[in-house]
DNA sequence: CGCCTTTGACCCGCGC
DNA sequence: GCGCGGGTCAAAGGCG
């Protein structure tokens, strides 16, 4: 068996991952209809569904891309009022909803924790995104800012599980950064929340193409963050040396509702989305 | 001085 | 009720 299938179902929804080298070797389609049930994933063909403007449709309100966002991604408050009756929503899911009501670091956040925790009050979910890329360094370059504002031990894990949050004031994305127990090499992060700001000026300043690329700063993958498709896009035109595949996908509520591949590159991406998440500057420095 | 990381303590929900 | 695990806080220290 693989090892590279991750149940992922210690902190955050239950979510899984899969590499899409993994994919590619028959003996795991088995597991992954498993996984299908278990975590409720797209059937193991729409993997391989070609990156077409059709399926692209949902990651513009990828929560984690400061796109022009109507956001629909993010569930209604109205929604499962009550744990029970939804299997996928799990602890830490319920946690979060009483995160949502405390904000920024330095307001007395305990006290507000408890005061400002209205009970019976259900906060809306913040939707969130995971990436798998294979990188050296745990904190890939994405653009924004962000603030580690702690660190804990994964269970049955030995590499421990980062937390940040974005610097931006008013701005309460987060994410996560672990590494796979089972590759050491594939780095997860998961984003939650939107951007409701563009990207710090002084990265744009000094984030280039070759940063976007990988091709400078260590490793540092700026690329890597953002969808398959939009990395589609700039792997064509300079296709870094060490590239690996990785998968990303989209969910909430305990739902995979995207995921993307590198496997199958099509004439027509959406380049205008890309141009949408990535200054033209950066895009002109280029060649 | 401002920003960031580190890290132990704390809070909370869940399962037993 | 208690222990466990995930998530967060905030003081302390480092660094440019």
């Amino acid at each position: 068996m693989d090892d590279h299938v991750e149940h992922k179902n210690t902190s955050s929804e239950e979510v899984s991952f899969m590499s899409l080298t993994d994919c590619l070797q028959s003996s795991l389609v088995m597991d992954y209809n498993s996984l299908e049930k278990v975590f409720k994933f797209p059937p193991y063909s729409s993997l391989f569904q070609p990156v077409s403007p059709s399926n692209t449709g949902p990651i513009v309100n990828n929560p984690y891309l400061n796109l022009n966002s109507n956001s629909p991604v993010v569930s209604s408050s109205s929604n499962e009022a009550d744990p029970k009756e939804n299997p996928n929503e799990t602890k830490s899911d319920r946690m979060e909803d009483i995160e949502g009501d405390q904000h920024g670091v330095g307001e007395s956040s305990k006290q507000v924790t408890k005061q400002g925790k209205k009970k019976g009050e259900k906060k809306e979910r913040e939707a969130r995104v995971a990436f798998m890329t294979k990188s050296e360094i745990d904190h890939l370059e994405d653009g924004y800012r962000w603030r580690k504002y702690g660190q804990k031990a994964v269970k049955n894990s030995p590499y421990p599980r980062s937390y940040y949050r974005c610097t931006t004031q008013k701005c309460n994305v987060k994410k996560r950064v672990e590494r796979s127990f089972h590759d050491p090499s594939i780095v997860i992060t998961t984003y939650e929340g939107k951007h409701n700001h563009p990207i710090p000026s002084t990265l744009r300043g000094t984030v280039t193409a070759e940063h976007l690329l990988g091709h400078r700063g260590g490793g540092s993958n700026f690329l890597h963050s953002f969808p398959r498709h939009h990395q589609e896009f700039l792997m064509a035109k300079h296709p870094p040396a060490n590239y690996q595949r990785v998968v990303s996908m989209s969910y909430e509520q305990g739902h995979v509702i995207n995921s993307y591949n590198n496997n199958n590159h099509q004439p027509g991406v959406d380049y205008g989305l890309l141009q949408d998440i990535v200054p033209s500057m950066l895009l002109k420095h280029e060649s």
